[in-house]
DNA sequence: ATTATGACCGAAG
DNA sequence: GCTTCGGCCATAA
């Protein structure tokens, strides 16, 4: 299946570094559909090779982390973990 | 091919 | 603060 978008997303989201976080958008803009914030979280979802995606560094532009497989709350106490401050549920740049 | 849905975004009420 | 609407893109049926 040659999905260059997909392929996109899945290298860019593998490279975020422990710590960082990407917004939906910039994932999007950054595999070359600026505008495919949607199809990047559907992906995500629909994506079978989620293991080795580290999706929870990937949240949405308002600051909330979105939604997890695992859960929302899974994945903020994981985004805490790895150095990202939270704050009321949102994130901080 | 067409319709419906979703881990989205932004504006409007 | 929240909900609703329209718009964008990919996937599933």
């Amino acid at each position: 299946m040659i999905d260059p978008f997909r392929q996109r997303v899945y290298a860019i989201v593998a490279k975020i570094p422990s710590g960082k976080v990407m917004t939906y958008k910039q994932v999007a803009t950054s595999a070359g559909k600026p505008h495919a914030s949607r199809a990047v979280g559907n992906i995500m979802h629909t994506n079978k090779d989620f293991v080795r995606m580290p999706c929870h560094r990937v949240v949405r532009t308002d600051g909330t982390v979105g939604g997890y497989v695992f859960g929302t709350k899974k994945k903020i106490v994981k985004l805490k973990k790895e150095g990202v401050v939270i704050k009321g549920g949102k994130m901080i740049f």
